[in-house]
RNA sequence: GGGCGAAUGGCGGAACUGGUAGACGCGUUGGACUCAAAAUCCAAUAGUAGCAAUACUGUGAGAGUUCGAUUCUCUCUUUGCCCA
């Protein structure tokens, strides 16, 4: 027997597949698996993350291409982004080729993988093939009146002249050039997927096998709330009659102390020359952005000249502030301050002595009850609110309050969402050029649908401050039936390319449009979608609206979702490592000396261990998965990735853990060897060995129900399983066509896992018919005896091995007679007697 | 602050619809093989008591429902994620 050579192995049937299209998809009778793994980002290498995510889909694709799905299993990169940027501009390189390079290498590296992957659908979203169809798409939704424009804030560095992502922005410093980062107003194009937030909301309750968590975290990121608008009339020295307000608590009106409103909001206009309040904004520009920053943040305000009036009681006047925790995009960038009901409301009214009314005394207090050191903002009823006294709040309170403002003509009810428009303009390089040009006045015009695509011109010089695009002067001027227009210079969010790739996966070729219909009604919708939970929100929200942007006004699809299942698979996590400067070391820089770890250079060296946390090259807690494969075999990695751990949980790479998995494949080897000669050398038993039929149902019954489940680490378990009992019984096992069957069988079951392995093994066998996945006969399932458990007074005392299915008088007879069972019961009243079949019984005595 | 989830041996984790808790793997310990080591194989491995049979305790803490709770209900603790 020869030692199991797995590269020699993996490769022979990666060329297999390869040569014979082994995975091509095509639209047949058959019913259809769409199973779709979020496509990587080519940053160069393949990491453990992808290992694991895309040996999820692997498993899953394999096994209902055994069930006899037509499966497609398409792959494609996500190809347009910042790091080709960065990386383009540090080594002066182009970013296409950079990318390009890491496409190569990466699918080379996938390969290996042995992952059942039709190739052949491969889409990239940096090429014009690509892009072109979603250029075409930006100006259908123009057409749609689903694409405006509009000014926006930005993060903008003043250095680098570029604007910034949130994530760029490093306590309110530029990541790279460490300037304090301004807020400017930008012209920018905006997605209207705020006109399908009901829509997308309703959506989630028809996404049965979506996790809960996901849903919850877009029901929470759409944010529907219901309240009222209000129409403050305000009083003062400025041409302003009123103010607008979006609250949900309206039934707090009675506590109304001040008006904040947004520094954007229109009424800065009147204050844009006064220096304190320019000073004012500078100070707000500095707490940052972000809601949190916000939050947590000094809540600082700029008192104006203008008092509003309290709608329900007018003698009431209050002061208005500009206050920096008021964002324009909420509401109407104007909110009622109530103190005594909001934590905000609280801080700020403390900090510039206003008045602190409590409206709402919490259920177990009476009405004497006074906010004083924090705001409440629980349930209760309402106090100090004349009429609306009593009120239970908030539900009833709210809906009372409202419909007394809409009878005095004061305000109306509203519904708002905190979902809001999706910016898509990015002010950079290497990313899809927006189909648009601009003539002398500034008016937008489409680019003909002819003309494009819109090429993204090559071979520039990206060491350039501001937009490289403004710079490309041949590029931006442009004659369109002879008049002269200047090009949209800003390219699409990388998250528009990954809205619809998966539509362009069932007609990765078709030339005149994005996909046909004919393909989309057969492909669509995705069956399973799996990867990682940090895109539950954004990109997942963003095909959702896709699909149905598409889909508006001209009916493309049969469906609205497109992913029917969804599955969110958890990190790969590895110990972290630091020397005595506390610099991170790489665990193979290290070794095993005693239980400490010391350096490898210099071993006198000893060091820290941290926990365990997500491979990062910043912690250097990374395991290239090249070098893991070239050791291991594809095969014992796939087997480990999956066995730690169940897939939606976080895993820890182990090093002790990889190394078992490879010795189990040498092992299932030798097993698979010796099992070969009983079936082909033994002379054939004439009575069929009912015992291995009976553990292979067994386990098929395991397999195919955790593979059902995903409980793809059990799985693992269930091959170690199947392992020791063929290990141990295989000398007692004699030749028959059971054992050929049932062997056959196993393989098929281990396949999913371990494709490579289980095809060398029944080609050893000769076995070359078509493969399906074996059902299990629920009859021979069950052994014929079997044990009971004997329980007295709930408690378990004994176990009976029995003939199946004996009656309870049966068991209660050979449970008398057990020797343990009757010293519990000597001397004793039986009062009851619980029986369940094949399980247990129970025998109630008096103590 | 709000929402959602989790908590089981030394570790990762199994356990169907409420019915034998700890499958499977790692680690550890002992043994075999070897001049020796590695590899491999065999055995043990929740805790306490006991030579053993066995008994008692045990699924974060406390209560409840039940003949019976890791599983269902309530309260609490710790922790993770998301939102603020």
């Amino acid at each position: 027997m020869e030692r199991y050579n797995f590269k020699k192995v993996e490769e022979k049937w990666q060329n297999y597949w390869s040569e014979n299209n082994s995975f091509l998809a095509k639209i047949n009778k058959k019913k259809k698996f769409y199973c779709l793994e979020m496509f990587p980002y080519p940053s160069g290498k393949i990491h453990m993350g992808h290992v694991r995510n895309y040996t999820i889909g692997d498993v899953l694709s394999r096994y209902k291409t055994l069930k006899g799905f037509n499966v497609m299993h398409p792959m494609g990169w996500d190809a347009f982004g910042m790091p080709a940027e960065n990386a383009a501009r540090e080594n002066d390189l182009d970013p296409k080729e950079w990318t390009n390079k890491n496409i190569y290498t990466m699918k080379n590296q996938l390969k290996k993988l042995g992952l059942s992957i039709d190739w052949s659908r491969e889409i990239s979203t940096c090429s014009e093939e690509y892009y072109k169809h979603q250029q075409s798409f930006f100006l259908e939704l123009l057409e749609k009146k689903l694409v405006y424009r509009k000014e926006n804030y930005v993060n903008w560095d003043p250095v680098d002249e570029t604007v910034l992502a949130n994530e760029q922005v490093i306590d309110g410093k530029g990541w790279r050039s460490g300037a304090v980062v301004e807020r400017k107003k930008l012209s920018q194009w905006f997605f209207n997927i705020s006109k399908f937030s009901q829509e997308l909301l309703d959506g989630l309750d028809e996404l049965k096998t979506w996790p809960n968590k996901v849903k919850t975290m877009q029901k929470n990121w759409i944010g529907k709330s219901f309240g009222c608008e209000i129409n403050f009339k305000v009083e003062g020295n400025l041409p302003v009659e009123s103010i607008k307000c979006f609250t949900t608590r309206p039934d707090t009106l009675f506590g109304f102390s001040f008006l904040a409103l947004s520094i954007d909001h229109e009424i800065s206009n009147y204050y844009k020359d006064n220096k304190d309040f320019i000073k004012f904004k500078e100070e707000c520009s500095k707490t940052g952005t972000t809601e949190e920053a916000i939050a947590v943040g000094d809540k600082i305000g700029f008192k104006t000249d203008l008092k509003a009036i309290n709608p329900l009681n007018t003698s009431e006047k209050v002061p208005v502030y500009f206050a920096n925790f008021v964002l324009m995009d909420y509401g109407f960038g104007a909110v009622f301050g109530c103190p005594g009901h909001d934590q905000r409301d609280f801080d700020f009214a403390k900090k510039y002595n206003l008045n602190i009314k409590t409206v709402v005394r919490p259920h177990d207090k009476d009405e004497n009850f006074r906010v004083e050191e924090e705001a409440y903002a629980g349930p209760g009823v309402l106090i100090n609110s004349e009429y609306l006294n009593g009120l239970e709040a908030p539900e009833n309170s709210v809906i009372e309050t409202i419909k007394i403002l809409e009878k005095k003509n004061l305000g109306k009810k509203q519904i708002n969402y905190r979902l809001k428009d999706w910016g898509v303009s990015r002010q950079r390089y290497w990313g899809c050029p927006i189909p648009i040009v601009y003539d002398e006045n500034g008016n937008v015009h489409p680019i003909p649908k002819s003309m494009l695509p819109v090429k993204l011109p090559e071979n520039i010089n990206l060491n350039v401050k501001g937009n490289p695009l403004d710079n490309q002067k041949e590029w931006k001027e442009i004659e369109i039936n002879g008049k002269k227009m200047t090009r949209e210079t800003d390219t699409l969010d990388t998250f528009v390319c990954s809205s619809w790739y998966y539509l362009r996966f069932c007609s990765p070729k078709n030339n005149e449009y994005g996909f046909t219909k004919e393909d989309i009604d057969y492909w669509m919708p995705v069956d399973q979608y799996i990867g990682g939970v940090e895109h539950a929100i954004l990109h997942l929200l963003y095909s959702r609206f896709f699909m149905r942007a598409l889909d508006y006004k001209n009916n493309n699809f049969n469906i609205k979702e497109p992913f029917e299942s969804l599955f969110t698979q958890g990190m790969v996590c590895h110990e972290t490592y630091k020397d005595s400067n506390n610099n991170w070391v790489s665990p193979d820089e290290i070794e095993k000396k005693g239980n400490k770890f010391v350096l490898k250079k210099n071993p006198k060296e000893i060091i820290k261990v941290g926990p365990s946390e997500s491979m990062s090259k910043s912690k250097k807690n990374v395991i290239d998965p090249e070098f893991i494969i070239k050791n291991y075999g594809a095969d014992a990695v796939r087997l480990f990735i999956l066995s730690d751990s169940p897939p939606e949980k976080d895993v820890q790479w182990s090093e002790q853990g990889m190394i078992s998995s490879y010795k189990f494949i040498q092992k299932l080897w030798i097993l698979h060897n010796e099992i070969k000669n009983k079936i082909l050398n033994d002379q054939h038993d004439k009575n069929d060995n009912e015992e291995i039929k009976r553990f292979t149902n067994q386990i098929i019954e395991k397999i195919t129900y955790n593979l059902e489940k995903f409980n793809y680490n059990v799985i693992v378990a269930n091959m170690y399983e199947t392992y020791n009992y063929l290990i141990n019984h295989i000398k007692n096992i004699k030749s028959s066509n059971n054992l050929k069957e049932s062997y056959k069988q196993i393989l098929i079951c281990f396949t999913p896992v371990i494709p490579h392995f289980t095809n060398e093994c029944l080609e050893d066998l000769e076995i070359n018919d078509i493969l399906n996945w074996p059902e299990f006969d629920k009859s021979i399932v069950e052994e014929n005896n079997i044990n009971v458990v004997v329980q007295i007074n709930g408690k378990k005392r004994s176990i009976l091995n029995t003939k199946k299915d004996s009656a309870q008088e049966q068991l209660l007879e050979l449970a008398k007679k057990d020797k343990i069972v009757r010293k519990y019961l000597e001397n004793k009243n039986i009062n009851k007697v619980v029986f369940v079949k094949n399980r247990l019984i129970n025998i109630l005595v008096n103590e």
